[in-house]
DNA sequence: TAATTTCCCGAATCATCGGTCGATTTCCCC
DNA sequence: GGGGAAATCGACCGATGATTCGGGAAATTA
């Protein structure tokens, strides 16, 4: 605590703190309520301090929004790459990783469905948070992307995929984040979780067999 | 017009074919502005009346967007059928649809992007215009899905595809319609249009030829 | 303790918008 | 051409919620 003290004069805070304080007490409640519905008097509430003070820290509602989803993605991207790196079989790699895809539509808190719902709304909506900032959201899904692409480039110079997967390496990655992607959201809105592992393994059965030497 | 006058009284209004314009009306400025960003005034005068003529065809406006949004998905999917129905080759027959998926991201009037968007926010959100009939979006889904399955398995009995796939059809439709939402919502995302139709092009030709003979 | 600066707050402001309602107009029938 | 039901309308109401602002609290220094 108390660590970015420079200049010494009355009081000082850690602005930094108290700004993820703030953040992480929006993230929990735009999971719950979604961003409209979640006003920045209960962001206040739930963070502990007065209304006012929250624009203190942060110009805007959107900001906050910026900022907890941008901290929200960063933190689950690196947590893959953590989780993934170090895995010597490339196929064992692949399939850790799309575990944790998988898992992610789990967790609890904060539950990542209306997350999701209101990034996609605040990125096409002009006048929406990310709007103006499509960069953010798209060098997440870059990120990700190369993510894949290690692993699969990884394999292949492993000799474990087929070596000419390297050329289009791109565009299957792509094409796996996108089945993800998508299936999540089908099973979202179909309600039918208890499918949703089982059709996972059945495409990631296909997919891995088709590129493995 | 004036084809639905049974009483006959003072004055008498086509009332479907109202709620068809007020609808219309209104689905166009939903994909241009959002649905929240849409005031009931707009719509009102986009359809050529008084904001109160509107409440006199619809009680809400959430209803405005149920019934716009079911007509013009009911429409799609119509179409459709329609286009595909009478191909004999499944692997054709197969193309078409997809081609006409692909082909939906690019239409300009109404421009679905938005619509998309608005459609999971108030499927997911609890008190959003479809929270509480989430049943039409599952339904519609589940028709689609069934589009695919038919196609499938046609070609299956005409020998085209292999046999097994008929054990798994049905998780094989849901997986390929995944694979094109999530497409979708990437290009949509990245806007790299340019590059959209070869990649799915690319995902297809494998998926074509894991089915096939 | 007094001075000073930072920090905190929530009442007040301001704008927006969905929905209502009573007045007004339109149209059909006699 | 007038009676009356149907249809239209838009000013108004009430609620909501983001943002502002001015005063008070807290902490630090002298």
């Amino acid at each position: 605590m108390m660590s970015k003290g420079i200049r010494v004069s009355p009081k000082l805070v850690d602005k930094t703190e108290k700004i993820n304080e703030i953040a992480t007490a929006a993230l929990s409640l735009f999971s719950q309520k979604g961003y409209a519905a979640t006003s920045v008097e209960q962001i206040a509430e739930a963070a502990g301090i007065g209304k006012g003070t929250v624009y203190e820290y942060f110009p805007s509602k959107e900001e906050i929004f910026v900022h907890a989803i941008n901290d929200w993605m960063m933190d689950l991207i690196n947590r893959m790459v953590e989780k993934t790196r170090d895995i010597d079989d490339p196929v064992r790699r692949l399939k850790v990783f799309i575990g944790m895809v998988k898992d992610v539509l789990n967790v609890e808190e904060p539950d990542p469905k209306k997350l999701f719902a209101d990034i996609d709304q605040q990125t096409f909506m002009q006048g929406g948070a990310f709007y103006k900032r499509r960069h953010i959201i798209k060098d997440m899904r870059a990120t990700f992307c190369g993510l894949v692409v290690d692993i699969l480039l990884d394999g292949v110079s492993k000799k474990v995929f087929k070596p000419e997967i390297a050329r289009d390496v791109s565009k299957i990655a792509i094409n796996l984040l996108a089945y993800l992607d998508g299936i999540g959201m089908h099973y979202l809105i179909m309600e039918e979780y208890g499918e949703y592992k089982d059709q996972i393994d059945f495409y990631i059965q296909g997919f891995v067999q088709s590129i493995m030497i």
